[in-house]
DNA sequence: CATTCGCTCCTTGGATCCAATATGGAGGTT
DNA sequence: AACCTCCATATTGGATCCAAGGAGCGAATG
């Protein structure tokens, strides 16, 4: 056992909220978790912490630990944070993408427009999207992106599940322009049109400003 | 006390990291801080992870704790995500702020013009940016700024105590330049302005390379 | 004399127990 | 009948103790 026991705990929490099996304003108590695991309540509290670096739980003293809630201005911010972020990520990416990687883009790509299972759609445009700044050398950079991800994880599903479903040609004709662009190494076209495909999500997520109530 | 034990650790590291009493690449062991504290190794696991969350400490299995200590690269990288970040923010923030902000930032800036000290500049530069997206409204958006300014700190500190004094009037006229756009409630000038400023600084920063050897 | 193996000590990781605080319900009062 | 207060209980926060893993030093050997 070389792995540290609050690390599986913090894994599994993690699949366990990006999968939506614990959806927004759950409570996560501490002993619940532990007794799952055979282990204390120490890891769990760690792991907690780990998460909440994260942005996948927050923290509240003597309160306890709940998936947050976002408001739709907060996750409008979150989209317009990864407006100006992901660009960056990309343009510091591609330059160190080989044949492999595009390959491996073009791939994705296909599934997704042969997919038909939501939950395999937010799996794959996830995957198309970070693995698309594999190449970013710049740490903190992508570890912000990904927590930018996650922390709108369970709207994006709620989205994809209400009304997501007619728009999807608008994706799939935005990754491909994307595939294109970073294929010839265009980094200033990639950025445009990441910039693009993400405000655009943006603007159609503000069209349902109820899948923020529940 | 209704205040937790671990966020007094954590606000004594974090002050004293961003002082520069502890440096890049110190290491930080449980016990002596919880025995200056009186208190047990437990908060102060808890207080470690929460600091590293904000990016001031990093963490190893059966290693410890230990103040991170950044490439040039990654440095560069910071600044180029405050490009993109900061100005988003000031953008969001400006049609909130009212007289009283406008008065105190430019109370701020005279201080900086008429300051000597170099400690003190640090912190004034500091609060006038930070200060200046007092109304930005984006929580998530907010703690990342404050993450990326407390990840350089350290670097900062080295370059003005370095070369940084004969650039000062470049900065003191950037940052007129920026109180007259945030004045003028003009977001698109403040913007821009923002950029380069921050872009100029990071390029000023990259000709001194042997600050990160230590 | 250098190198490598092994041992000891130091530091961190985890379990259990105790203390402090919020939540929810019952009962009394207006 | 509605509301407020107070108490019981569940849940988190902290302390102490024990286990496990890594670093540094010394001795033995090639």
């Amino acid at each position: 056992m070389t792995e540290a026991s609050s690390t599986r705990v913090a894994d599994y929490l993690r699949t366990a909220i990006l999968s939506g099996e614990l959806k927004p304003g759950d409570r996560i108590r501490q002993e619940e978790i532990a007794s799952r695991f055979g282990a204390s309540r120490l890891p769990v509290r760690e792991a907690l912490r780990m998460l909440e670096a994260e942005g996948l739980t927050e923290h509240e003293p003597h309160k306890g630990a709940r998936v947050p809630r976002l408001t739709a201005h907060e996750v409008d911010g979150v989209y317009r944070m990864r407006e100006r972020l992901e660009p960056l990520a990309l343009a510091e990416s591609i330059p160190r993408l080989d044949d492999t990687d595009t390959a491996r883009l073009e791939e994705i790509q296909q599934e997704i427009e042969e997919n038909d299972d939501l939950e395999r759609f937010l799996e794959l445009d996830r995957e198309f999207h970070l693995h698309s700044y594999r190449g970013c050398r710049l740490d903190p950079l992508t570890s912000m992106v990904q927590r930018l991800w996650n922390s709108t994880q369970p709207y994006r599903r709620a989205y994809v599940a209400r009304g997501g479903r007619s728009r999807m040609w608008v994706v799939n004709a935005e990754h491909r322009l994307l595939l294109d662009a970073i294929a010839r190494g265009d980094s200033v076209d990639a950025e445009r049109t990441l910039e693009g495909h993400i405000r655009r999500t943006r603007i159609e997520l503000a069209r349902y400003p109820d899948l923020f109530d529940a």
